[in-house]
DNA sequence: CCCGATTTGTGCGTATGTATC
DNA sequence: AGATACATACGCACAAATCGG
């Protein structure tokens, strides 16, 4: 599955930073097109529970690929992808 | 515009203790009316990276503005200026 | 027009580990 | 040894925006 809208598990080598970890695996799968623009993420408290991660990190990790212009969050409705 | 709404750039002479240096910048703006009665201050995370502190003396700069009466927080929704 | 569900936004309190003074 | 501060992270509570019925 790949995508952020069905669970399944998920993997990780526990490589450093968590907020960077989650960051690099959402860039990776809008990279490779698995997440297409206009598709919408789950919801942060959803993302938190698949990444094992809290809801804090997810926003830092979010943040960051706001920055990069990778994604666009709209108060309400949710997060998608540029 | 120097306001904590919108960021540029920041600079300080590293003088004593973090949370005061924080405290009085914040008062300072206030007192000089560049941020009015009302505003609300940016998130506490944001300020933290704003001002290049941790989250930790971002809250105790807060309770201490607080303290003197300049602002007040309310949970969930914000800080705003007195 | 209001109500409730969903989702993002913000603040509160705390914990761990590291570094510096 | 102790105090101050930083960075990261967790979990929770309350608030606000959006949408559908």
């Amino acid at each position: 599955m790949s995508d952020l809208a069905a669970p399944g598990d998920h993997n990780g080598p526990e490589s450093g930073l968590a907020y960077l970890r989650v960051a690099d695996d959402i860039a990776a799968r809008i990279a490779s097109g698995e997440l297409a623009p206009g598709t919408r993420l789950r919801a942060e408290r959803e993302l938190a529970e698949y990444y094992e991660v809290s809801y804090g990190t997810i926003r830092r990790a979010a943040e960051i690929l706001r920055e990069r212009g990778l994604i666009q969050t709209i108060h309400g409705r949710g997060t998608f992808v540029s």
